[in-house]
DNA sequence: GAACGATTCAAACAATTGTTTGATTTTGCA
DNA sequence: TGCAAAATCAAACAATTGTTTGAATCGTTC
C-alpha cells in the first residue's frame, strides 16, 4: 500500500512499458518492488542499496528492475519523485496561500517557517502518503551523497527552493544576502541530516506527544522548532556580546 | 607535507609494520599513499574511493595499501584519526581554558561558540595541518555516511561531544533538555553538511576576506557565525508569535 | 485450444571492488 | 661483496555490482 499503479513517469524520457498487472492473487511485481525499494533507500541509501537485495526483500526475480523500470536509477528516480513531489506541491501552495492573503508583517518569518515544515509533519501522519518513515525517508534524499539522487532534486527542486529564499529575503531585509544564504543553508542542512538521524526523530515524536490531538501534534513540534530557526535567521551580526566572547576566546588561542 | 612518519597508530589494533624510509629519490610510498587517500577522501567519500584510484594517484603499485597498512578500513582510521585529533585536542584545551578562567557570565553561549569552531578555522589556515582543504575533509568525515566512518567518530570523539553538551547545558540551564538536545543536533549537523559543501564555504572565504589580518579573519567568520548560533540556541519555545504564525498557516490546511 | 504478447526465471555477462600470492627488485648491514 | 629483510610488482583471486540473454511460463484473445 502506499505505492499503487498511479506511476506515470514524470520525465519524459524515463517513459516505461505501461501495462495493467494481469495477476490478481498476489501484489504486482512493480509494486513490490517500488515498496522495497523504498524501504531499503531508507536504511542504505542509494549506492548501498543493490538490486539484489530489493529483489530478494520484494521476492521477485533479480531481472524484474531492469525489465520493469529500465535501470536503477530509473527505478529509484521513480520512488524519490513520488514522495517528494507531493511534499514540493504542498509547500509551493502554502506558500501562495500565504502570499496571497498578505503575510502577517510581525511574523513573516515565522510563517515562511512552518509553510517549510508543516506540510513535511502532514504527510508523515499520512499512512497512504509515506508514514511515521516519510521524514525518515526524506532526510535520506536529501543527504545522499550519490551524485544522481543530488542531481535529480537539485534539478527538480530548484524552482520551489529559489521561491522561499526570496520570501525569506523579503521578510528579512536587513540581513545582507552573503549571511541570508548561509543561514539558510545551515538550516536546511540541519533539518535534513537531522531528519536522517534516529534519536532526533525521537526528540521530535517525543514533543509532538505533548498534544494528543494530530493537528495540535504539527503545532507542538513547530513551536519548538519555530522559534529556535526563527531566532537564527533573526540574530544580529556584529554584536558587541559576540565580539567580546571571540576576544576572550582568542586570548588563550 | 602535512603528512609524515610520526604515524604512530593511535590504535592499538591497528599496530602496523614500522620501518624507516630507505629510499631518498622520492618520497616515502606510505606518505604518498596517505596524501593521495586524504586527497580523494574529500572528493568522494570512503566508500567511493577505492584502492585503486589511490595507488593511481599516488603512483604506487595497488599491492602497496595492504602491504604498509593492512586494509582500506585501516589506511582510512590514520588519515582520519590524524587530522581530527589536534582539531579535538584543540577545542578541549580551549574549553579547559576557559572552563579554568571561568565564564563571562553573560557571554557563555558565544564563549562555547567560539572555542568550538575557532581551532577548526586555524587548522584551515595551517598548511601543515589541512590548509584550506582542512575544513572541506572536516565536512566530509562528518557527513559520510558509511558505518566504518560514523562508527569510529562517534567512539573517538564521544567524550570532547559530551563536555561541550554539559558545558551549554550550564550555559543554558533554561532550556529543556530535550530542546537542547534537538537544537544542537541541528547545530552540529549544520555545520558539518555545510563545510562539505562547496558554496557555502565560498561564503565564509567571503566574509573572511573582509579583514586582511589573519586573526582578524577568522573573527570576521565567527563575527558571523556566532550570533547566528547563540541566536537559535537561546530562542524560547512556545513565543505567541511562532503560535499565531502556525494557527495562520494551519488554516490553509 | 492455438497463438501471441507479457512476464518470469535461472544463468551468464562484464565491470569493479578489496585482498592475496609469489616472484622480483631494492635496501641496509655484515 | 654477500645476504637477509623490506619493498615493489604483475597477476590472480573471490566477491559484488548492474545489466542482458534466451528459454520457460502465464494470461488473454481470437
Amino acid at each position: 500500500m502506499g505505492f499503487d499503479m498511479q506511476f506515470g513517469s514524470p520525465f519524459p524520457a524515463l517513459k516505461i512499458r505501461e501495462r495493467e498487472p494481469r495477476n490478481e492473487g498476489r501484489v504486482a511485481t512493480k509494486t513490490r518492488i517500488l515498496a522495497a525499494t523504498e524501504k531499503l533507500f531508507v536504511i542504505h541509501g542509494f549506492d548501498a542499496t543493490s538490486l539484489r537485495a530489493i529483489t530478494t526483500e520484494a521476492g521477485v526475480n533479480l531481472a524484474a528492475v531492469n525489465y520493469h523500470f529500465g535501470s536503477k536509477e530509473e527505478l529509484f528516480a521513480l520512488v524519490l519523485t513520488h514522495r517528494l513531489d507531493s511534499l514540493s506541491l504542498e509547500r509551493v501552495r502554502l506558500l501562495d496561500a500565504l502570499e496571497a492573503k498578505g503575510f502577517d508583517a510581525e511574523y513573516t518569518v515565522e510563517q515562511l517557517i512552518a509553510a517549510m515544515f508543516l506540510p513535511a509533519l502532514q504527510l508523515a501522519r499520512n499512512p497512504e502518503r509515506g508514514g511515521a518513515d516519510f521524514l525518515k525517508f526524506l532526510g535520506r534524499a536529501y543527504a545522499d551523497p550519490s551524485p544522481f539522487v543530488r542531481e535529480l532534486l537539485a534539478d527538480r527542486y530548484a524552482a520551489q527552493d529559489t521561491r522561499f529564499v526570496q520570501a525569506f529575503a523579503k521578510a528579512l531585509p536587513e540581513l545582507a544576502a552573503q549571511d541570508l544564504s548561509m543561514r539558510l543553508h545551515f538550516m536546511l542542512d540541519a533539518i535534513s541530516s537531522t531528519l536522517a538521524s534516529e534519536d532526533a526523530r525521537k526528540l521530535m515524536a517525543a514533543l509532538a506527544a505533548t498534544s494528543n490531538d494530530s493537528v495540535e501534534e504539527d503545532a507542538a513540534v513547530l513551536a519548538h522548532l519555530g522559534p529556535f530557526l526563527a531566532g537564527s535567521l533573526r540574530a544580529k551580526v556584529n554584536q558587541p556580546s559576540q565580539q567580546r566572547a571571540i576576544r576572550a576566546v582568542l586570548a588563550f588561542v
